[in-house]
DNA sequence: CTTTTTGTTTATCAAATGATAAATAAGTAT
DNA sequence: ATACTTATTTATCATTTGATAAACAAAAAG
């Protein structure tokens, strides 16, 4: 019933015009973090509106301003796009580590390895606005402390919250974000195609990063 | 009258006007570099003139366009603050191997780690340009490429002359570039306070760098 | 069919912005 | 001093751009 996209008319090919609100504002929004992730959030919104064949004012009345869009951008990018399921395989101890890292880090990179999610994620912060340091405070809680306390498990050191997390440790699972997130740059920032598959980096990466950070953990005797 | 600063009086206490033109044009591109750096390329003319205490137009007079005026900016940084004698650090035979890496990487760390370089790198590339590739082809070219041979010497493996450079080997080294660049993106576009002293982090990553390569470099039967 | 509602477009504003031309004035040469 | 050169400013233009109000028209309601 609220899908009067053609009735009679003949030619279906063409334009649909009146969508209802709710399916408009979605596309609206779809469209705005495709268009912002190119040209930048300098990107005008007579330009947005053209790619999606409306008028410049609508989409002052389904958003009340070019920044509440953008807003909007952000929310359907940065946090849409997060899988709470990721911290669940993350502290899944009936599988292997190694497994579990691998596994959350090809997921992880399969949402973030993006054009749309790379490069909003650089345009936001190249413009501040805090959502940076606020998404990596978030990846870090959920994520990272996460995955250090299932490190210090496998070694049989003491759990995080006895023995705070390192500057050290930390900054070991953010050289390996670093890798990944790298990739995404050299690809959607610096146009450069990627030789190598990512899966089998990651791998690799992971491997190196199991093998480098018992050297960092906090030594048994502690507690 | 108006600005009676003038006369022989030898107290610039005040604004000095009319400068010699080459003094003036490079008064403009070192607060361009700045400039451009905090707002990015959309940063507007009268605000950077404004910065500089002149009016607008005279911008003009030294450059014929914003976009000339950016350009001036890329010289600036990408091109002028390349310095050749890494490439002698980095072939210098009589140095260790690994104290070779660590110089070179501590100091084009310290060119590259500033708020300057790092965000104008990354707002060049998400506005293309090219200019990234073209950047990234020189460091390949003058510095990964010696750096891989000086590697494949010191393991006893053919030159990369006889035996192309492999793509595990040269992800290797993006590997080694991409932790010391995140820094800098962590720095400069997050906003998130180092807890680490870089030189020390560097140090590290060399480290791990050099024990890991091995498994990757071509056999020694090979030729 | 007529009226009402509302999604969409047309017309337009006000401020911002890159750029140019003419006027001004600081420094130099005569 | 006077004339000349030119670095700098004042005034201004033509577009661009986010935003608003009114007009229009496609459905829904009566």
């Amino acid at each position: 019933m609220k899908k009067p996209n053609r009735a009679r008319s003949r030619t279906p090919i063409r334009e649909q015009q009146r969508l209802d609100p709710s399916e408009r504002e979605g596309i609206i929004a779809r469209e705005a973090v495709s268009f912002f992730a190119e040209y930048g959030f300098e990107g005008q919104t007579r330009e947005l509106a053209r790619r999606l064949r409306i008028t410049q004012p609508l989409l002052y009345r389904y958003f009340p301003s070019k920044e509440a869009l953008i807003e909007r951008v952000y929310q359907e990018v940065f946090v849409e796009r997060w899988k709470p399921s990721w911290e669940a395989i993350i502290t899944d101890r009936s599988v292997p580590l190694k497994t579990r890292l691998i596994q959350f880090y090809r997921e992880y990179a399969g949402v973030i390895l993006t054009y749309e999610w790379i490069r909003l994620f650089m345009f936001a912060g190249l413009k501040d606005l805090g959502l940076n340091a606020r998404y990596l405070k978030m990846l870090r809680e959920r994520a990272f402390e996460r995955l250090i306390e299932e490190i210090r498990f496998e070694y049989g050191r003491p759990s995080t919250r006895d023995l705070p997390i390192t500057v050290l440790e930390i900054e070991m699972v953010w050289g390996l974000h670093a890798a990944i997130f790298y990739l995404g740059v050299r690809k959607f920032i610096y146009s450069m195609p990627l030789e190598t598959d990512v899966n089998s980096i990651i791998d690799a990466k992971v491997t190196t990063f199991l093998g480098g950070i018992r050297s960092v953990l906090p030594a048994k005797e502690t507690v």
